[in-house]
DNA sequence: TCTCCTATCTTGACGATGTTAAGATAGGAA
DNA sequence: TTCCTATCTTAACATCGTCAAGATAGGAGA
């Protein structure tokens, strides 16, 4: 009953009618030969436009093998079990958005504006890549530090951000601060952000951010001006 | 290779080795009348009671129907499918959400302070129900606009954030500032910060924080001093 | 060049899961 | 007391993750 006041434009509110893609088609993508050459990283690219295409509930181990061309099992000579290859597709997800967050960040130079730089390019990876950003942060990948590829991943584009924190507090003369905490801070602010847009948390419209660029630039300005 | 100066300590890691809890026990719990009384209850009880005991992936609507003695096929009388019952589970974390914040900031005076209480209750309730609070923000449910019990739970959850923060801005004197922006980056921080505390995303100790509290008055402090 | 070793890939099978179909039960309305 | 219907059960199906055992082929050593 508190809801009327905000309608029907905020929190998990769906935007728009969307269909389920489903796709049921079911054919072997190719027949190849019996050494495929590189069947791992096939694999990985197979599961990540699997997780991209009709989403995190709907990627099975088999279909990726199917989407592969390759038969049930081939999988577990390359992976020990659905789970790390899901670390493993995570993992590109997090050299993904280093890099963009490196396109988009590298050639600014101030570091307040490249820090707000860096929040653009993880709120827009994370809305390009809803499945894969749900795979990096989600349940379905129960103890992400036993996956050593995807903890590296992890921990290199924290320690961009961290940088990027850390050269902000020192510009603004507050070396004495703990960059951890901040870093911590400016980390939460863009992940709940990008989290509630891929969960349509909110209409950004209705918040006067006509794309998800603005909308970022809006809220991580409240880290400045309270 | 960049992730030696932060060591073992951030991002990932395991805070202990933690054993998995796995319960083999299979026993159905009690025999029970032909009828059950609200068997409807009974089950949202069951399931989270396992998605807090044995993880999000654990949950199975079978081993459900086994937690509350009942035949495999007895939910579908109350629920059209598994993310029916998921999605009921999830308006249970909503509402004791609310409740938790509502116990934490009613008695607090200054609307600045109020909204902090606020604050530390949703990071508090994420530590403290991980397993209902993936279940409430993660994947499993894919459409969560879909179920009017886990919308209307949700919004209810929204609003008290969103009266906290206006309520801020007007005692600030910042009447003329668009409620939802800041209260999007309210909500983000806290949320943020408490999915990456729950995904072990770093070690609270190595920031000088002891205990969830603290850090969460540390982190949020930023949204104040920049 | 030929042999054979072994990583790679296959088929077949098992138990568990979500879900549907069809039948049994019981509590209350007529 | 009769019987209607919501509630619950058993049986079955396709799919899933995973293991076991066998087939294939590409390259190393002769």
């Amino acid at each position: 009953m508190t809801s009327s006041r905000l309608g029907a434009n905020f929190f998990f509110m769906p935007e728009k009618a969307q269909a389920k893609p489903k796709s049921k088609a079911r054919k072997p993508a190719k027949p190849r030969a019996y050494h495929h050459g590189d069947l791992k990283a096939a694999l990985v690219e197979a599961g990540a436009r699997i997780v991209e295409r009709d989403g995190v509930m709907a990627l099975s181990l088999r279909g990726v093998a199917r989407e592969a061309g390759v038969s049930q099992t081939a999988p577990y000579h390359h992976f020990a079990d659905k789970e790390a290859l899901l670390a493993e597709i995570a993992a590109t997800g997090f050299r993904d958005l280093s890099a963009e967050m490196e396109v988009r960040g590298s050639a600014i130079a101030g570091a307040s504006p490249r820090l707000g730089a860096l929040g653009t390019a993880y709120v827009l990876f994370a809305t390009e890549n809803p499945g894969r950003f749900r795979l990096m942060f989600g349940p379905l990948i129960g103890e992400k530090a036993a996956y050593p590829a995807l903890l590296e991943a992890s921990l290199s584009s924290y320690q961009m951000i961290r940088d990027a924190v850390a050269a902000y507090l020192e510009e603004a003369g507050r070396d004495a601060e703990n960059p951890e905490a901040a870093t911590m801070a400016a980390w939460s602010l863009v992940h709940g952000l990008a989290t509630l847009i891929n969960d349509r948390g909110f209409n950004s419209e209705a918040m006067g951010a006509p794309d998800i660029e603005t909308l970022t630039r809006q809220v991580t300005s409240y880290l400045r001006n309270g």
